[in-house]
RNA sequence: GGAGAAAUGGCAGAGUGGUCGAAUGCACUAGUCUUGAAAACUAGCGAGGGUCACACCUCCGGGGGUUCGAAUCCCUCUUUCUCCGCCA
């Protein structure tokens, strides 16, 4: 969530940066500005109720102790009417922040001054693009009909078992799968980060701490019985590791990678481009968490940037990445950078990775801070990315390395796979 | 799942109705001493709100209640430990 006090400070400021995701927040922000006035007027009025009892009460106790009952008794009828006082202005004192909270979480993060305007995913910009679009056989597939043909994705099967969205990987698809996360793995781990197993189930507070509760509540799996979410992705059980953390200066940077399914009920997201792997309700992913000083976030995201590239190079896929602008970036978001692969047979980009800078929007909510060199706390900016996801990588892999002679299995991936083809 | 015990500052651990945001020890930070370090000594050392800065307010697992007054009493939830049951 937003920083009140940077609302305080520098509300032209914010209304000019959300205009790029086409919102006039200058009612919202107003808004905030007035009940912020009056939280602050009723907590004072509150305060000083509280002082005035706080301080009969010790008179009281005194008075007691001494023996003065008669005096005690007196005493204690003057904080009849201060009571009802108190409790009505608590009353008030909590609409008011409750009322101004609500607002809060409506307002979305600020975005970085690089992120060009525009109101959807056509806006976004091409900032860098690599490697060769492959020439295609002339019986080129698109990879649901090679993973028939080889017999290793079913996605009926996984219809059966589950409903459609959960294919199952069989033999050497299985295989491939399982070589890509540990590769991926394997990357991360030489890049610094640290591998970490987590939950795949959490609770209310994390869902809200990285801030998929309460907004994106229907995109989430819930478990009514124990009150738990499926998790989305990695990002949510790897940041709420640091909810309610005050970290060291030292501490920085924080690196952690981790391999988790993810749970997506896409609510209202079927029809065109949903065939095959390109969009399903479970699938794999490798992630990368950072937590960082505020001094050196951006540089931080570039070199997260740079890590995934290298990793799409070695993959030897072509690929772009893209700047979102204001009308794509995510609600929670300063700065996204995607990652697109070419998937050759569909003639089209698949998202496979997005990279992020939340800057303190998730630390706000996560309580996330650091004392700094002057000893005060202050909020981390908390980033992460995709390293990457699996399905569609599988996608561009079948179809972008199939040949007439069979699927010819990345260089890279070899060692993991134990084969070099399919088929 | 059943029975019992517990939850206090970074850690350990006092505190069972009244100046308690909380003794004490360890850890940590700064200073004195020292060629330097250690030891010793001195001071500081939880979080949030509020203020120019103070004052002041809130927080002793979460929520609710009793009371003039709650870390302390009551209810409830969560978690941990012990015993029993079940079990990969």
């Amino acid at each position: 969530m937003i920083q009140l006090q940077a609302i305080r400070d520098n509300k032209e400021g914010i209304f000019i940066a959300l205009k790029k995701r086409n919102i006039d927040a200058a009612p919202l922000l107003e808004n905030v500005l007035q009940l912020d006035e009056k939280r602050r007027a009723t907590q004072t009025l509150l305060d000083a109720i509280l002082a005035e009892s706080n301080k009969i009460s010790k008179e009281i106790g005194i008075l007691f102790k001494s023996g003065n009952t008669q005096e005690a008794n007196i005493l204690k009828e003057k904080t009849v009417a201060l009571k009802e006082d108190s409790k009505k202005m608590a009353d008030d004192l909590n609409a008011t922040a409750d009322e101004l909270q609500a607002l809060l979480y409506q307002i979305p993060n600020v975005p970085h001054e690089s992120v060009p305007s525009g109101s959807s995913e056509d806006d976004n910009e091409e900032i860098f693009k690599e490697g060769e679009i492959p020439a295609l056989i002339s019986d080129a597939l698109p990879h649901w009909d090679l993973a028939k043909k080889y017999d290793i994705i079913d996605f009926e099967l996984g219809v059966k078992i589950a409903g459609a969205g959960f294919p199952v990987y069989k033999g050497k698809g299985a295989r491939l799968q399982r070589a890509l996360i540990a590769y991926f793995l394997d990357k991360n781990t030489d890049a610094g980060y640290t591998e970490i197993q987590v939950p795949h189930l959490v609770n209310e507070a994390s869902g809200f701490g990285t801030g998929n509760l309460p907004d994106k509540e229907g995109q989430m799996y819930h478990i009514g019985e124990d009150d738990l979410y499926l998790i989305p992705t990695a990002e949510v059980p790897v940041t709420n590791i640091f909810r309610n953390e005050i970290l060291d200066e030292k501490d920085f940077p924080v690196q952690y990678t981790a391999y988790t399914p993810c749970f997506r009920r896409e609510a209202g997201s079927y029809g065109a481009h949903v065939r095959g792997l390109n969009r399903l309700h479970q699938f794999d992913k490798v992630e990368i968490v950072r937590v960082e000083h505020p001094k050196s976030s951006y540089e931080a995201l570039n070199v997260m940037v740079e890590h995934v590239k290298n990793i799409l190079r070695e993959l030897k896929l072509p690929y772009r990445v893209l700047r979102l602008c204001g009308g794509d970036l995510g609600f929670t978001a300063a700065l996204t950078y995607d990652f697109e692969v070419f998937s050759t047979a569909q003639d089209r980009w698949l998202e496979i990775s997005s990279v992020s800078n939340f800057e303190t929007y998730q630390a706000n909510r996560l309580k996330l801070r650091f004392k700094d060199e002057n000893g005060k706390n202050q909020l981390a900016h908390t980033l992460n990315g995709s390293s990457l996801a699996l399905p569609r990588v599988l996608a561009a892999i079948l179809e972008n390395c199939q040949t007439g002679d069979g699927i010819q299995i990345p260089e890279v991936l070899v060692p993991y796979c134990r084969f070099e083809k399919i088929g």
